[in-house]
Order: structure tokens, then C-alpha cells, then sequence
DNA sequence: TATGAATGAGTCTTCATTCAT
DNA sequence: CATGAATGAAGACTCATTCAT
């Protein structure tokens, strides 16, 4: 302690944290920042998200998200980078385009519609900030994952609607997005169509199931086609 | 500012426009704000669009859009009102309950789509800000309209699955959600899926038909008895 | 970004002035600005002043320096075109390199003088801002106009040094350097040298004749051969 | 920027209380300090220089640099005391009120020259710094050193002036002012007239000559009685 | 001896809004 | 009708400084 002497001592200045303060520090100061962005960016959109709002939710002042962050866009780059790119990278996970296509998009349904609702933050995030024109973590995400992924899924998806393992009124291009739009669309809404008649019912299993019906039949081939489901199967 | 006393001080009833101005006839001043804000909210986003862009792009100034608007928070209820509430309109028009429901939802979603395709700030601005969380205009779009129109829309929906005219394994709560998912959400992100391989080339008529095959055969009703059911994820 | 202030419409803002407020306008409220912001750097620095020290000085708002000069670099720019440039080019006034060296240099002095006392924050602006290694104004002032006014003058000087019209110990790239140096410097240090004994009597006249005399003989052509050489550092 | 923050100075000012001395390694961590704030307060301005930078270009921590100097009014102090003091000394070293004036002053110069050229933190520093109304270093340097050397020198300088042994024309109190323009300003500057032709040549002995030779014939008492007068302000 | 963490007090800048003209 | 001038309130970011370790 070399500071003994003439001490000014202006401020008692004690306990710094705000209350529930991380006393030894499991949540990590850091990661309550990002998390606190990550939740509010959701649910108020980047451009309605003040630093301020960030640090306070966090129990930090703003001066120290920019002490871990630097910057509100270097903020940006770690909630991607670290919140989104994990995410998406499990709802990927094991998704081979040599499947069953069907099942393939079938199941990456599912574990979206499954990831989303143990992620609060992510459909809000999702359709806020990266679907939306000039979300703030759009080219970003595209840039560094979304895209790629996107692509590699393209050609197999062309082929299985050349071939006629899926309907063949689909737009290959278009089979993402409608998924997309299929699973975080709603899942965003939630508090809305809750307020519906007979939406207070509705579970993630629910969803689950609404879902794989529509895409289950909507995407198979058109059984009268003379397509039977299944055929033999050569890859 | 250093405006001496010999000012002109022009009478009470000035000619309006500035030598080169549109005069007071066509456009409309007010309209051409209105649209401007229309078009940078759902590009932007409305937290994302400060008063001063709006009257850029409207060629005015912001002393102007108070003149008319009063305040920010009043243009957002004319966009709503005068901008979002008659495309809605539109896209419910002569919707009855009564009608064959899966012939009115593909219809509904054909709508959708051609309407949106026309009116490009449509789908953004949905997405951003009717959908999403704390989205600016969502409370004054579903407090004014929308939430009664898919009231509206719910028992029937309920009815025709109980009755096995829509695929059972449907819930009636999140048909209209997934028919916003479906049209709106690939609509809106234009943009990212003509980057993949195939999507430059997909236009309003290919979505409408990609669009009516998923939605015509996920909706009927299962042509068997044996309905499809995604195992709900081993996890 | 995040607009929507919560209006709560608090007080009922009538006489926007503060004290002293410019009631008709005469001295202009942007020129008041760059004349307290001049007045400011040249005696705090550019650095060490900053945007609310000027306003206060202006009797305006910090909001309003933004509003006349959008930025404070662009505030720069103006200090540089509005108040130095017009300054630098009256010293200059009617200096031509065909004129007797000589008594070009020495007026120069003189103008230099005369100028800067009717203009205090000239030479410490110069000295600080423009002199200095990283002078906010340097850049500004060299690409503009003081870089070129040097080079015009550089071959007279050399001309008048090599045909023994100026004393040939000289260095012609010398000296305006050290016509700067022997003027505005000591200009710059006036509170300092008026606290020696002495110093308090000193007045502009003094002052030029002081530096005239100097020049006089220092730059004259040695009259006679015995040049005088001063041993290179008796250490 | 604007630093400075209303410097109440509350505390007696100890000697900075090291615990215990560095002396450690050989460059010596406080001198690595001080010399990075030594060269960036003579190219950046004090007001100009964070403390975060010098650390940085000391290769330590802002809270070293803290540790070291208590705080950044006493890094000045030291700067003032460890670097500027004993330079200064240097130059004023063997000067003596008694020797021929003439020889005196064309010394001392050269001495400044060589010392400045040979330790290129010292004309910006003491041109920003010193020499600037509200140079940071002003009053430091004034009040401890440089003050009464100058007094010092008032009184012989006078007395020469007086007895003809130097230009009748000057004025003694602006002798010393002159001859810091003449040396550090152009030494400040030599980035600038380095650009012009014929200056990339122009080295230390050439500034040397260059000085000497202006000072020589101008500070010599005039060889004949006609004395030069520059006409005051010929308009 | 040294530092990472943390913060209060600024600094620059933007914004919605008002008002006299 | 329309606008230039003006401002209070925020927002992002920086900085000197402190302190526990």
C-alpha cells in the first residue's frame, strides 16, 4: 500500500458494485455485460440500446463496457461472435447435405424452433438484426457463418427438388427462408399470438408438432404425382 | 442572425414555396414526408431514423415534419394510420370466414406476397416493427387493427382443423403466424437470399407458387390416415 | 440513436438568452463564436479548449458552436480561412520578391509587428498552433497559403544573398525563420519579458525599432571583409 | 483533449514518496516515464498527451506511471526539474554579466543551438510549453529558474547598451526574447523549412553561421553614426 | 513492485423540439 | 406556410485516478 501519507481521501468509495454485486466474480463481469446487450439488443433493437441501458441492466457503469469493449461496435462483433455464431453452429450441428433431405430440414426445424425457445434472446435478435434491411448484425453474421452455411445447403436442396425428393413446386432458394420464417417468425411473437384465442395453450412441443405437419406435407412431393415416398434411394 | 432592421417582413399571406420549389400542388408536402418516413423506418429502422433524414429525403426541413406531425411520436401514428392500416386493409379484403379455408389462406398468402412485392417498405417495416419485441408501432398496429382481424380469423381457423379441413396436426393459434413467416420474412430478406446460388433468379411469381405448393399441401389435410409426426427431439 | 425522450414537456422555455444575449445582433453569433474560439486557442491551445469553453465565452451553447460549425475540425477550418488567412495575406500585402531585399525584410518586421499587437491572438496562435511539431492549425496553414508564400520569397533571398545584396553569412532557407522567430516570438512572451526590469516600458515603437535595428545590421552585406565566425562551441 | 482538470493542488506536495527507489533495472522504469512524457509533451502538447500514452510509449501501465508520479501535475513538475532545469543550466553555464556582452550572447546562441539540436524534445517544449501564454510548463519554469536568469542578464545587457558596447537601437529588455526566437523557433520548425529549396541542406553548422552572422552585425554597435530606423509602419 | 479492474467527471456530438419571424 | 436559430437532454467515448491484489 504505498499510498499512506497525505491522502486527499475524497470519496469514501467502498463498495463499488451496484447491488448484487458479483461478490468473487462467478458471472464474470464481462459476460454480464454481454449477456445485458445481448438481452436488450433482442428485445429493443441495437439502434434503441444505449450503452447506458447495457451497463445498467449489468450493474456496471457505462464506462466500464467500454473498458471490456471498447466500442459499442467492437459490442457488436462479440455478441456475434460469441452469443450467435455458437448458436447457430448447434443448430447446424450434424446437418450433412448428403440426408434425407426432408428429415434434414424436418429436424434443423425442430432443433430451431427448440434452440430459439431456450434462447430467449435469439428470434427477437434474429429477425430484428440480422434478417431486417439494415439490421445492425447483418453483415456481419452473413459475412462471417450465415451466408456459408446457407450456400452449402443450396446445391443438395437444388438437386432434391431436381430429383424429386421434394415438392416440386418449391424454390430451392427459397426453402431457407421459408424455414426461417416457418420457426423464428412466430417464435418472436409469442407474447402476441398468446393473446389469441387458444394461444395461451401452445407449448414449444406444440410448435414443434404445427411446424413438422406443415412442413412435413408441404415439402414432401406431391403424392399423386405417382412419386412414391421413399423410393429406393441412391446417392 | 445578423438580420438588421430594414427586414423585408413580408405580409402575413406569403406565396409558400421558395422559387423552384413544387409549388403547393401534387406531391404534397405532407405526403412526401410521409412517405419518407415510411421508407427510412423500414430501411433503417424508427429508432434508427432521426426527424433531420426524414426531412432530407422529403427535401424539407425538421421544423417542417413538426409543422405537420407535431411531434415524432404523432408521425409514427400516421404512418400507421395513413400508410400501414389501408395495406392491411387490402390484404384482408373480402376474406370471409365462411369461405373454403385452405382456398383463403393460400389466397391470403398470394396477397400478401404480390402486396408487398408492390409496396417495398412493407415487409421491413412488419418485420422490424410490428413483429419484434419492442417494436415502435406494434402496440398502435395490433391495439388498432391487426389484433381483431386475426381474432377474427381464429375460431374458423380452430373449426376447419376440427373439422379436418385443415392438416390436424395444425394449431389453429399459429396458422396466421406462419402465413407472416412464410410471405413476409423471405420477402424481407430479398436481398440475402438472391446472394445464394439460383436466388437471382426467383421472382414475385416463383415465390407465390413456391409459396402456394408448401402452404397447399402443409395445410390440406393428410391424404391418410397416418399423420406425419416429428419425434419431439430426443434430446 | 434511442429517440423517444419521454416528453415530458417540463418547463415552458420562453426567453431563450442568457444574460448579456445579443438582443439585435450585431456582432453575429457565428462570428462571436470564432472569435472567442480564436481568442481561446491562441491562448489555451487548441487542445486544452474545449467546444463549452468557447461557447460560455460566446455567451451561446456548446449545441450552438455545432450548429454554426457542425464540427470541431471544421471550426479549425474556419479559424484558419476566416481569421489567419486574411491576417497572413495584410502582412504580405504588396511584398515583392523585386524589391530591395532589404527593405522588404525590415518592413515585413515591422508589418509583422504592428499586426500582431492590433491582433493579440495572433502570435501565440502562430507560436503554439502553427509553429508547434503537431500544431493543430500547422497543416491547415502550410497546404494553404504559408507554404507558398515561403517558396515565392525563397529564390529572391537566395538571389539577393548570392549577388551580395544580403549579408552572405546568411542562410536564405533561414531567413523567414528568423524573421518569425524575432517577432512574433517575442510577441508571444510579452508577459513574460514586461515582468524584467525594464520590460514594462516597452512599447510597439520600442519593439520595432528594437528589431529593426537588428535587422538592419545583421542582415546588411558585411561592411567590410572581416566576416566574423563564431568558433564552433568552445566546450 | 482539454485536460488540465482546475488543479486545486490540495496536497503539500511531498517528494513523490517512491517506497523504495527504482534503481533496479538499468533504463530505469520512472526513466523510461519521463522520457516518453518529455518527448510527447514537446511533439504533442501536455494538453495533447494522455497519460495513457506515455505509459504506452514507455512500455508500462498507465497506473505505473501514476505510481511513479503520484500524479500528473507532479509528472510535470518532474519533467520540469529533471529534464528542463538541467538543460537549461547547460546553456547558461559560464555565462558571466562581466564578459564582453557581444561575445556572451553570439555564445550563448550557439551554445542553445547545439544544445537544442542534441536534445530534439527542447525547442518544442519550451516553444508549446514555456514560451505559450498558458503553457503548461510557464509558470514552473518561470518561478524556479528561467526568471532570474533572465533578470540576471537585464542589467549588464542595459549597461551595454547604454555604453555602446552593443547596438544603441535595442532594447535590453527584448535582447534575450530576440534570441530565443532566433534559435529555438527556427530549431522548432525545422520540419517546415526543411521543405522549402534549398533547406534540406541546411544543417546544425550552418544554422550556426547562419545565426551568428545575423547576430553579430546586428547587435554590434553601428559601425558609423547614421542609424538605421525603419519608418514607423510605412502604410 | 505492478497491474487489471473500476469509475466520476468530462468532451464531442446528435437529436427532438420550440419559437420568432 | 416555412424556416433559421437556438437549446436541453442525451449518447458515445476518453481520461485521470484509485484500489485490491
Amino acid at each position: 500500500m504505498p499510498r499512506q501519507p497525505a491522502k486527499p481521501r475524497p470519496s469514501p468509495r467502498r463498495s463499488p458494485g451496484r447491488p448484487g454485486r458479483p461478490e468473487a466474480g462467478q458471472p464474470g463481469q464481462r459476460e454480464r455485460i454481454l449477456d445485458a446487450a445481448t438481452d436488450l439488443f433482442s428485445r429493443q433493437g441495437v439502434a434503441g440500446t444505449p450503452v447506458k441501458a447495457i451497463a445498467t441492466q449489468a450493474g456496471v457503469t457505462p464506462a466500464l463496457v467500454h473498458y471490456y469493449f471498447s466500442d459499442r461496435d467492437l459490442l457488436l462483433d462479440a455478441v456475434v461472435e460469441e452469443k450467435l455464431q455458437p448458436l447457430v453452429a448447434g443448430v447446424f450441428a450434424n446437418v450433412a447435405g448428403d440426408a434425407e433431405p426432408m428429415a434434414m430440414l424436418v429436424g434443423m426445424a425442430g432443433r430451431l424452433i427448440r434452440t430459439a425457445a431456450a434462447t430467449p434472446w435469439f428470434p427477437g435478435l434474429w429477425i430484428r438484426e440480422v434478417v431486417s434491411d439494415d439490421g445492425a448484425l447483418r453483415e456481419r453474421v452473413l459475412g462471417r457463418f450465415a451466408l456459408q452455411r446457407a450456400v452449402a445447403l443450396s446445391a443438395p436442396l437444388a438437386a432434391a427438388v431436381a430429383r424429386g425428393k421434394l415438392n416440386r413446386g418449391l424454390e430451392p432458394a427459397l426453402v431457407m427462408p421459408s424455414l426461417i420464417g416457418l420457426t423464428l417468425l412466430p417464435l418472436a411473437t409469442t407474447h402476441i399470438w398468446r393473446r389469441l384465442p387458444g394461444g395461451e395453450a401452445v407449448d414449444i412441443d406444440t410448435m414443434v408438432r404445427h411446424v413438422s405437419a406443415l412442413l412435413t406435407h408441404g415439402l414432401a412431393p406431391a403424392p399423386d404425382a405417382g412419386e412414391s415416398r421413399l423410393s429406393p434411394e441412391s446417392s
